[in-house]
DNA sequence: TGCGGGTCCAGCGGG
DNA sequence: TGGACCCGCA
């Protein structure tokens, strides 16, 4: 920490700036009105933001209530919410804190009927929107199936975001892809209308048009709320950027912080332009810039900003840091990915036993999701305990978003995506054809396709799969009848047996309890909605579903090395980093090598990784590696040039094909000199994530003789406490030294 | 209609 | 690589 300006005691707006720099006082205390700040990487950012709303609030100039706050991520407005409450003491009431969709949400769910969207509207997340537009691209032109749903949801996403309208589109579309689209993208708007639903991005345009143009609406909530506060400005796209101006038109209270260095989101329909010019939409506002890292030691930092410095389209900053240089940063060529893998696990273990680290401490970061697998086999064979973030999502499982089709047919009939999804799961004999003949007649019929099942079949159309529809009609006009008044567990239950969906799942093999244990977590999830009836519980279940991306992702109460996307980390900070795969096409990715736009938001990429080392950063790259499948060359990153010479000493042939297949190779150069213990300095005691909780005491200590279910008796020679809970290192008799997250293995002490 | 097996082709990130 | 799609057979 820098130097600390001392709190008079008992005054708890005074209290609340302890231990802050001069430009984060500065901050946290700025009068009214607009206030930008730049906050460079590990400068304290949320750290700035919850002590600004801790002092507004302490200091009488706000209530709680009159305070709103948005944020990027679940996990970003989880951090907040619990720090804002050790520092007020309790739960500040009224106040809303949330992402951009969870508040978009709830403005709609309260005053959505004032511009025409359902009270009680439906959420479609990627998979729903994919499934959505592939019955539209179906739709308007069969013999074009060859057009991914993925692509063509990309391509309207990004339209919707840029504030085009299928018409303005049309208009524009040159390719025969974008006059598809063009076609597509209506009957795509109008299969969502008729299933009351709303994908992400019509969240927040449907919010920009409320706040634009249900003018009492609007006029509501800017009265109310007198300070908006945005995290992470520079990942706002333009109608995030339309809803803060919109509520801020009144007041004019409006903070906003970020790091034009930190976006890399532009993929998403981030605009840059929003936090570069800030300053022009408020010509008034202040300016602070945190330019101080109390995270990194000073060769890591050093090497992240010789990166980012290669960036043209760029504000200058430079950070600085009190911490000592620290250890050198290491940059590595493997052979290909699996001995990338085991250097990791190498020297992972290596940090542990030498050097008093712990897994807890330590992340590996990679561009793609697919990269996590090579490094999952070397872990799980060298018994290396690990976190996976993010994959394949809890909600994305088949069997979990099979039960939430069922659950949102209970609330809403209509929706046309989850009918299509589990109309035939189980098996009930609903195919293709029958599924076209329904939807004849229930165009005739003028409804969803749900309702007109009972009339499907009467009249003069034949349909021999007629009486096999009668069952999902059943199974979903039961569940209603019962689901209301019910807690939302035995709504669930009810929904698995009735519908068959348990015994489809439970196929007595080990991937069926899998998915069953998968089925009985989301039942977990239910259970926390307590007593409430189910017509009250189950909206904001799969209201809560929709909205959380990350819920399963991050657990801090875990052991084990962290396995992460470079884009999943922002945000978070680790002793130890390696990040693996710095090569060309997978960092810079092979789809921006030609857009120099893209280029620069990969470098970005790479600085919000290393910018996340506290300690220790690894830079590794591969020789060769397989890429859909097949072994390519790799060529190093271009990324890796600019990098000091001090680092690329360190090198193992960068750049050139190795003569002899290099093995995992310490510093060569400078032996030793990663072999210094860690410094158990401030830097390093800021690990301890704030209120985690940390057991008082270790279970388990040296010498014990402990017995596991899978690898016998070992001796303990060493268990530590870390944030993530106790770790420790044993060396079993028979099945070498491994490492264990203790509250995750079965350990039983034996008598020696 | 369901299912096994072959082929083709994209291929990243996330609320 | 693996998911989506197609085909032919039961």
């Amino acid at each position: 920490m820098g130097p600390p300006i001392r709190a008079r005691s008992g005054d708890p707006a005074e209290a609340v700036l302890v231990d802050l720099n001069q430009p984060q006082r500065a901050a946290v205390t700025a009068p009214d009105g607009p206030l930008l700040i730049l906050a460079g990487a590990g400068s304290g950012k949320t750290r700035v933001l919850t002590h600004r709303i801790a002092h507004l609030v302490a200091t009488g100039r706000v209530r709680p209530h009159e305070v709103l706050a948005v944020t990027f991520t679940n996990r970003a407005a989880r951090e907040m919410r619990e720090r804002l409450v050790r520092l007020l003491g309790g739960e500040p009431p009224g106040l809303w804190l949330g992402t951009f969709h969870a508040i978009a949400v709830r403005l709609l769910r309260r005053d959505g009927d004032a511009i025409d969207v359902p009270r009680d509207f439906t959420i479609y997340d990627e998979g729903d929107r994919q499934a959505a537009l592939r019955r539209a691209l179906q739709q308007v032109g069969a013999e074009e199936r060859r057009v991914s749903p993925a692509a063509a949801a990309g391509a309207v996403s990004h339209a919707k975001n840029e504030g085009q309208t299928p018409a303005t589109y049309a208009s524009r579309a040159r390719t025969p892809f974008e006059h598809l689209i063009a076609r597509a993208w209506p009957v795509y708007e109008q299969l969502l209308a008729e299933s009351h639903a709303l994908d992400f991005d019509d969240l927040l345009l449907r919010a920009v048009q409320l706040l634009e143009e249900a003018e009492p609406v609007a006029r509501r909530y800017q009265d109310r709320f007198q300070q908006i506060l945005v995290d992470e400005y520079q990942d706002t796209n333009q109608s995030q950027y339309r809803i803060v101006r919109a509520l801020a038109a009144r007041h004019a209270h409006l903070t906003v912080v970020g790091d034009p260095d930190q976006s890399i989101y532009a993929w998403r329909g981030a605009d840059l332009r929003n936090i570069l010019s800030f300053e022009a939409d408020y010509p008034q506002a202040q300016v602070v810039a945190l330019e101080q890292n109390y995270r990194s030691t000073g060769r890591i930092l050093e090497a992240a900003e010789a990166v980012i410095h290669a960036n043209l389209a760029r504000v200058p900053k430079r950070l600085w840091t009190e911490a000592g240089p620290g250890p050198a940063v290491t940059l590595a060529q493997l052979y290909d990915e699996r001995e990338e893998a085991t250097a990791v696990a190498h020297e992972a273990r290596r940090l542990v036993d030498h050097e008093g680290a712990s897994l807890g401490e330590m992340a590996v970061l990679y561009r793609t999701n697919a990269q996590s697998r090579a490094l999952e086999e070397v872990l799980l064979r060298q018994g290396i305990p690990y976190q996976l973030v993010g994959g394949v999502r809890f909600y994305q499982r088949k069997e979990v978003k099979d039960c939430l089709a069922y659950l949102r047919l209970l609330l809403n009939p209509d929706d046309e995506v989850a009918f299509e999804r589990v109309v035939n799961v189980p098996k009930r004999g609903v195919g293709p054809q029958s599924l076209v003949d329904l939807a004849q007649v229930a165009e005739r019929a003028g409804s969803s396709r749900m309702a007109a099942i009972p009339l499907a079949g009467e009249g003069r159309r034949r349909s021999a799969a007629a009486p096999a529809r009668r069952p999902i009609h059943d199974t979903i006009s039961e569940l209603r009848g019962w689901a209301p008044d019910w807690p939302l567990p035995t709504v669930l239950d009810r929904v698995l047996a009735v519908t068959g969906l348990r015994q489809m799942v439970q196929d007595g093999t080990p991937e069926g309890d899998e998915r069953w244990s998968n089925l009985l977590e989301l039942r977990g999830l239910a259970e926390e909605f307590g007593s409430q009836g189910a017509r009250e519980a189950l909206p904001a279940l799969l209201e809560q579903v929709a909205l959380s991306g990350d819920v399963d992702s991050l657990q801090e109460g875990r052991a084990g090395l962290t396995l992460i996307t470079l884009h999943q980390v922002k945000g978070l900070e680790f002793p130890i980093v390696f990040i693996t795969g710095l090569e060309e096409g997978l960092l810079p990715h092979s789809r921006s090598r030609d857009d120099p736009a893209g280029l620069e938001e990969e470098r970005r990429l790479l600085y919000v990784g290393m910018t996340r080392a506290m300690q220790r950063l690894y830079l590794f790259h591969a020789y060769r590696r397989h890429l859909y499948g097949s072994p390519t060359l790799a060529v190093p990153s271009r990324f890796l040039e600019p990098l000091p010479p001090e680092v690329r000493r360190l090198s193992t042939s960068l750049g050139a094909a190795p003569s002899v297949r290099p093995s995992w190779v310490e510093d060569p150069a400078r032996p030793g000199a990663l072999s210094r213990p860690l410094a158990r300095d401030a830097v390093h005691a800021r690990a301890v994530a704030p209120g985690a909780a940390v057991a008082s005491a270790a279970r388990f200590q040296a010498g014990q003789r402990v017995e596991h279910a899978r690898y016998g008796v070992g001796t303990i020679l060493k268990s530590t406490l870390t944030r993530a809970g106790e770790e420790a290192v044993i060396q079993f008799d028979a099945a070498g030294t491994r490492i264990f997250a203790v509250d995750d293995a079965v350990l039983r002490l034996v008598d020696s």
